[in-house]
DNA sequence: AGCGCTCCCGTGAGCGTTCACGGGAGCGCT
DNA sequence: AGCGCTCCCGTGAACGCTCACGGGAGCGCT
């Protein structure tokens, strides 16, 4: 047979609902009665429409239906890595709260790329209807692809007016930690921080703070990457530099774990030759030995909180104040420190 | 103000563009323009109808623009626990392929319950265009959800003829496993299995038969919790009920990586004096000490294929053959064997 | 016979957006 | 003046579906 010039069949044409209607012989609305078990329907006519619309291999439109009756809540996540523990953490809680709540969560993963990232919000606007994630890049940036959606950050410093953001609060945590450091005698507590661009982190700066307090040199600081390895070779550097350091505070479980295994691959033993602790508390901590101890947060909280100031901005004010939007993290003991 | 009875004001009505159209004094095609960035508009009025915009808090509706161009395609993602690195993994694998597709990913933690399994299903045929998934609950269910909507399982055994599934096949890399331990002169080799409901699982089959192959009692063999303590307690378990053991073989590489902290714990020097291997080849595996050895799969490409065999089954046929939806496990040797 | 009821089914409208087209205003040129 | 061109802008239609409504057929009842 051949293909009738003018008719176009290039694409195998969408089949649509009235083209099941038509194979089975009756309309649009009987076809949608039946697909969608409503009543008013005979049983047979019903099973007819089924037959066809499976023998046309017909899927309804989600976009017809959502543009018909809004009740479907896409939410996007975006997070820079979702191999790094603590980022998975976060989007299962996220997943779990939006699951409550029957919403939909799609996921993005940047890569750590600011590329990434900005294509993914250039995409996303159109797609969800609210952003949980966590950003690098400026805000001003971030203002121009969201226009107007709700917005919610994920412990980003610095306070904005046009977003919420969820801060995470490791001063109290981190104070305790080094008093517990210091209470075991350490008297040079180092600390392997995040490899920024330049600035230091917020933790460094409870770091230096909670040091000062307890009357130690809060000098003893190098940058890690955010990987177990980079925590590794930042702990060599670190105690190569400051032989002195016997305790260790890091800018996560993940830099921390990297300094356990370094730490026994230099044979010291932990915690008697060099004591480390932590932050974030992730699930992971407690599969290493000896355990982390850790300056934990509850990243389910942290989640669920996003997702609850995502229902709030888009459908049942008040949003919640920015003294809410905290997390406290806690120092939490284990066989490390 | 009072509200004037029958002007139904419960819901702020959500703005349209026809309402930015009318607050710029212009038509909807204008304010589509501006939106859009296209041609044929003057600046003047493109800025009007952008503060316009900005002013009402409009944001187009996704469904109206989906409908209109068809182009954002959008697949479902069903996992049991994205807290289970395996499923982060391949989340994370399948996030990437979709990425390079410009494809967005909605992912579904049923949290390993059947129930919510099924109420994912529900939901999931008329959000996404495409399924990939590990499902748990039979096929038949599984058709009558997915109407004609291609679907992809992950690692389910069993051919099926309506849906693709990609194997995991590990029946060298087990077998290389064994001949390895027997090789380091073990002669009384475990398994910790996973303790799924009465039937063993097929990488226990693998098991047996590469333990028969090489004369060695396939017989000791235990369950154990899809957890780190579940392969703690199961390690000690099988340890008291065959005292001779001097490796073992794990289901996957949690239950490994809680196998290797129980042995410390029990005093036993791995691998002097207990061997582990685990399987999946998890990047966490890297993180404990000593470092896991284990029968390892490349989870990257597994979602890659994923995502392959949906791009081919939607619109780039034909799909790859069974024998093609295959990811091998091969053995991969650290520290701990 | 006439009424009313239930059981089915179909028709028009509308959801909010983009596409294809048509057309007016303004300008420069012959 | 008339023509043609560019630059803007607006109008109808279409996308595929559901909702609200109307209406015919069949039945039992008074």
């Amino acid at each position: 047979m051949v293909s009738t010039p003018g008719a176009e069949r290039a694409e195998p044409r969408k089949v649509t609902i009235n083209d099941v209607a038509r194979s089975a012989g009756v309309s649009r609305q009987t076809v949608s009665r039946a697909l969608n078990d409503k009543d008013e329907i005979d049983g047979d006519t019903k099973q007819r429409v089924l037959d066809a619309a499976r023998a046309l291999g017909y899927r309804p439109s989600r976009f017809a239906r959502g543009l018909v009756r809004q009740d479907t809540m896409t939410i996007g996540l975006v997070i820079p890595d979702l191999l790094n523990p603590f980022f998975t953490e976060v989007a299962a809680a996220a997943l779990e709260a939006a699951r409550t709540r029957g919403w939909h969560v799609v996921v993005y993963d940047t890569a750590d790329r600011a590329e990434e990232e900005r294509g993914t919000l250039q995409v996303i606007s159109s797609q969800v209807d609210a952003v949980i994630g966590y950003f690098s890049c400026p805000e001003s940036e971030l203002e121009a692809f969201t226009r107007g959606m709700p917005v919610v950050l994920i412990g980003r410093e610095g306070r904005s007016t046009r977003f919420s953001s969820i801060r995470i609060d490791g001063q109290e945590g981190v104070h305790a930690a080094v008093a517990h450091l210091v209470a075991k005698g350490h008297s040079r507590i180092g600390m392997l921080d995040h490899h920024t661009r330049a600035e230091p982190s917020i933790r460094h700066t409870w770091f230096t703070a909670a040091a000062t307090a307890h009357g130690i040199d809060p000098g003893a600081v190098v940058g890690a990457d955010q990987t177990a390895d980079g925590g590794g070779s930042a702990l060599r550097e670190l105690l190569s530099a400051h032989p002195g350091v016997t305790a260790v505070f890091t800018f996560n479980d993940i830099i921390a774990i990297g300094a356990l295994r370094e730490a026994r691959r230099l044979g010291r033993s932990v915690p008697e030759d060099l004591a480390v602790i932590g932050f974030d508390g992730l699930q992971l901590g407690a599969l290493v030995e000896p355990p982390l101890s850790s300056v934990a947060l509850d990243t389910r909280r942290l989640g669920a909180l996003a997702i609850e100031q995502v229902a709030r901005l888009l459908s049942e004010p008040p949003p919640l104040a920015i003294t809410d939007l905290v997390v406290h993290a806690e120092l939490r003991l284990s066989g490390s420190a």
